[in-house]
RNA sequence: GCCGGGGUGGCGGAAUUGGUAGACGCAUUGGACUUAAAAUCCAAAGGGCAUCGCCCGUGAGGGUUCGAGUCCCUCCCCCGGCACCA
């Protein structure tokens, strides 16, 4: 009987045991060093990477993994495929997070941090990432720090790192800069008050100085569209003229403009109210009024300045200047929408042809002439600016002429006349870089009253932090490190009198900006790495990280590497070949009993902060609320909401939050379901960048799925009787297909990061396939034992726990995970039959079995022979006939 | 406002780039096994008419085509980024 013969093999073989397996495998690999790579090895190399994490005290959760797992699996995947393979791993431990975390809890942040990325990393290993450990690094340590410094001095010596005294944001209760997210009322993040802006020396990178090659070189490597863009807008280059006017006063003023074609049109000027000229401007009757602007300007934040929503205010200096190309005298005046940062910090304004000296101009009653004509213009005033091409008017000897043509030739005869030339601007701005902070790297530079600026000889290397009792900023001291008088004094590298060392550290970014080459030759001790080990791994292959913050990161790592480019020591122009982001996970969605979730007025509040509705009041005894998926939802389902005398609440995704107690951590689905489980569901949920909920029903059916494969694979499975199944012979050459079909899938889809189809298609559709068909006979066959080997090696690089097991059970010797990647015969992918759709006048009718190889003529005669399209081609004569061959016939008659 | 990406069943998502829409999975329903439950296995399933068939159906409307989720035009909505850059 069927029933005892199961029983009896259920006996033989026992049950995939996932945690001893998972456990097991974990401490043969570790034991066998697979993830350690030979920096000089002859194989091909492949480097992929992940955005270095800060490990922040909550430790990972489910989420974080949607890039660990991935690029985990290319690493075995690419190992497999017989490539020396780079993945490792280290912590962005500098930095602000790291600083507050440290002192909220009252603690030093190199303990902590410390603390929390041995956490990172027992979590990593507990789902099965496997990193070269023995690279790991640390941005915090003076091993790696010294070539930050190092890199710091490179940039010193070629004249991009320089100190200027430039207005920021301060904030005395926390002795610090101020972030620019400075509110309108004055007030820090932290809620300070008295925020304001002071002249203050900082160090600054001349990242400017890159900004074509920023852009430019973006041609040369594989990012999103999306984070291209964000690159080239946030460069921003555009093209225009510098153009001179003199003022009454017989000054200077210089101005950007990308329209010197609307030059005829510029009827005031507007200066940044802390351009330098402003005080020598304005006359004794408007000075009361100008000061007083200045100083209102001076406590709005940029963020608030720059907004658009902002109606647009300014001052008359009293002063006016001459316009270059048509002798007249305009305004000048100053107005906060005008930036210091960008151009020359002043404008010729056109109010006729841009929207916010439009605005400008007629609030303040300044004339607004038509130079460029709008089409079927005839004299008439504007109701907005015209922004679009047309013929020059009132331009005087240029009027006629085309915009384009106009501004060539304007801006060449302001050229004869040394009024004007071609110019191009950024919006890039130079990176600043100090922090008034104490955990960072410190600036390995030296001030001396004789010497100035000196650097630090690179021979005393690293500039150790030094240690300091309290590291909190504080409005006394400035810089904590300024309470570290034995550091700060020290004696000049150049002349050896007594000099003080720079308390400013470098911020967060300046560490990540080259992590990625140390990760190469982490102990190389001559320089930041070693050059022939970087020339065979560099550029990384693969780098994957968040959407969200990669602007900055991106910009500044790729700057640093231009430079080292410059510097000889690397000859690739960019460090990252291929760059991909991982998508968002969301909080699962669904109903929870209210009694579950207790909700005050307070959790009310910062649920809605998280983006979500609260559709019910919170109720005074702080007992309950509903937040539904939406107000319909909400509506809809109210039977939901009381069965069996319980209440429930509605829970939209989210993002994942400490404060809402909606955190999935690794841990647990790890200790309920598995590594590989985990692993499979969050590859196979969505494409990798996709932002979707997590659902955890969803990894029953990845369970499901690796449960069947171990059955398949030790014999446990039970063969209905009385299924139909095909011959033995026929099934020997059915699954042959099956399983060539299936490498070539998986290898495809590996290439192109499609994990969610590898797995769908190439991993559950042909095991389904496998499972229609299979027999114990057919697993003693060749083509069985073919079949399930390389099924496993399949199944390594995204269940490597479950295939090592299966690979060991199956007699194999040595790892799977460094077992060679199959191969496919193409021709066994190839199916002989196919399904042949006919359509009549495209819509389909039947659908046929035959030949693959199947020719027009005869396709057409099997249709014609279908009952169903005999019915819809009626009597009609058949007009055309479109053929794809091994696809699709379609008969249109008429 | 500008730039980029999207809108497909109850849900997550497939669709060889113009050729069977809804692969794969979740949830659901029915059945088998079981004292029972779980697990497992088998089966059903976009909507409608009514069942060997037909009609409708990929945000809305129009177009191109033998044929459109896919291409073009207009519009709506969602997500991400940048936001007075002269």
């Amino acid at each position: 009987m069927a029933t005892q013969a199961s029983a009896e093999r259920r006996a033989a073989t026992s049950r995939y045991d996932v945690r001893a397996v998972e456990a097991k495998w974990k401490e043969r690999w570790e034991k066998a060093g697979i993830h350690r790579t030979d920096t000089f090895s002859d194989k091909p190399t492949y480097y992929c990477l992940v955005m270095f994490p800060y490990p922040s005290g909550s430790g990972l959760s489910v989420g974080h993994l949607r890039n660990y797992i991935p690029v985990d699996v290319m690493a075995r995947f690419k190992r497999m495929q017989g490539h020396e393979v780079l993945h490792p791993m280290g912590w962005d431990a500098f930095g602000l997070p790291a600083e507050q975390d440290a002192i909220d809890k009252g603690r030093h942040p190199a303990e902590t941090t410390r603390e929390y990325a041995a956490n990172y990393r027992r979590q990593l290993t507990l789902v099965g990432c496997g990193y070269d450990w023995e690279r790991e690094i640390d941005s915090s340590m003076p091993e790696y720090y010294r070539w930050t410094q190092w890199f710091f001095l490179l940039l010193h010596r070629r004249g991009l790192a320089y100190r200027a005294e430039k207005r920021q944001w301060w904030c005395d209760v926390c002795g610090a800069l101020a972030d620019e997210e400075v509110l309108a009322d004055g007030t820090d993040w932290r809620g300070h008050s008295g925020i304001y802006k002071k002249p203050l020396k900082q160090w600054f990178f001349k990242i400017t100085d890159y900004a074509d090659r920023l852009s430019e070189d973006l041609e040369l490597v594989d990012y999103p569209e999306q984070t291209r863009r964000a690159q080239i807008n946030w460069v921003g280059r555009s093209e225009g003229a510098d153009v001179v006017f003199k003022t009454e006063r017989g000054d200077e003023l210089s101005v950007f403009t990308t329209r010197p074609d609307t030059l005829f049109g510029a009827t005031f000027m507007v200066l940044a109210p802390e351009h330098p000229l402003v005080e020598r401007l304005m006359t004794a009757e408007r000075k009361e009024a100008v000061e007083e602007y200045v100083r209102a300007a001076a406590l709005v934040s940029e963020i608030d300045r720059t907004s658009t929503e902002r109606e647009k205010t300014g001052v008359f200096t009293g002063t006016y200047a001459v316009n270059p190309v048509n002798e007249e005298r305009i305004p000048i005046w100053i107005a906060d929408y005008v930036l210091l940062s960008y151009g020359s910090g002043a404008i010729m304004a056109v109010p006729g042809h841009d929207d916010r000296d439009f605005e400008f101009a007629g609030k303040y009653g300044l004339p607004i002439p038509v130079v460029v004509a709008p089409p079927d213009w005839d004299g008439e005033d504007l109701e907005e600016a015209y922004l679009g091409s047309g013929k020059l008017v009132n331009s005087g000897e240029y009027g006629g002429l085309e915009w384009e043509e106009g501004f060539k030739r304007i801006v060449a005869d302001l050229e004869k006349r040394g009024l004007g030339k071609l110019a191009v601007n950024y919006r890039l701005r130079d990176w600043l870089i100090s922090r008034q902070r104490y955990w960072g790297c410190p600036i390995p530079i030296v001030h001396c009253e004789d010497c100035g600026e000196v650097a630090v000889p690179e021979e005393e290397l690293p500039v150790l932090l030094p240690e300091v009792t309290d590291f909190r900023p504080s409005p006394e001291r400035g810089s904590p490190l300024e309470a570290a008088t034995e550091w700060v004094n020290t004696t000049c590298p150049d002349c050896g009198k007594p000099a003080k060392r720079e308390t400013d550290t470098l911020g967060g970014f300046a560490c990540s900006s080259w992590y990625f080459l140390r990760f190469i030759t982490p102990n190389f001790d001559e320089g930041p790495f070693e050059r022939e080990a970087a020339e065979s791994w560099m550029p990384v292959d693969l780098y994957v990280g968040g959407a969200e913050h990669t602007v900055m990161h991106l910009l500044y790592s790729r700057f640093w590497y231009k430079v080292m480019y410059d510097e000889g020591m690397v000859s690739a122009k960019e460090p990252y070949a291929k760059l991909r982001h991982q998508g968002m996970l969301l909080a699962q969605d669904g109903w929870v009993e209210a009694s579950t979730v207790r909700v005050t007025q307070e959790r009310a509040s910062s649920i809605e902060a998280e983006g979500m509705d609260v559709y019910a009041e919170p109720t005074a005894d702080a007992r309950l609320l509903f937040h539904a998926p939406s107000k319909a939802e909400f509506e809809t389902r109210p039977e939901r909401m009381q069965g069996d005398g319980k209440e429930w609440v509605g829970v939209r995704s989210g993002k994942m939050s400490k404060s809402l107690g909606n955190v999935v951590t690794p841990d647990e689905i790890v200790d309920r379901y598995g590594a590989d489980c985990l692993r499979g569901y969050e590859l196979f949920m969505a494409p990798m960048d996709g932002t979707l909920p997590w659902n955890e029903n969803g990894l029953n059916g990845i369970s499901r799925f690796y449960n069947r494969i171990w059955d398949l694979v030790v014999g446990r499975r039970v063969v209905e009787e009385g299924r139909q199944r095909p011959p033995l012979e026929e099934a020997r050459a059915l699954v042959r297909k099956i399983i060539h079909k299936a490498v070539k899938k998986c290898t495809g889809d590996l290439e192109e990061l499609r994990f969610n189809t590898m797995i769908a298609n190439g991993l559950m559709e042909p095991v389904n396939a496998l499972l229609d068909i299979w027999s114990p006979e057919l697993a003693e066959t060749e083509e069985g034992r073919e079949v399930l080997e390389k099924l496993i090696r399949l199944l390594a690089p995204t269940a490597p726990h479950l295939a090592e097991e299966l690979w060991e059970r199956t007699g194999h010797e040595g790892p799977v995970v460094t077992a060679p990647w199959p191969g496919y015969d193409e021709a066994l992918t190839v199916d002989e039959t196919v399904t042949l759709v006919v359509q009549v006048n495209g819509k389909v009718r039947d659908r046929l079995v035959v030949d693959a190889g199947i020719e027009e003529e005869e396709a057409k005669a099997l249709a014609l022979a279908s009952p169903n399209v005999q019915t819809h081609v009626g009597g009609k004569t058949i007009q055309r006939v479109i053929f794809v061959p091994g696809r699709l016939l379609n008969l249109v008659v008429g």
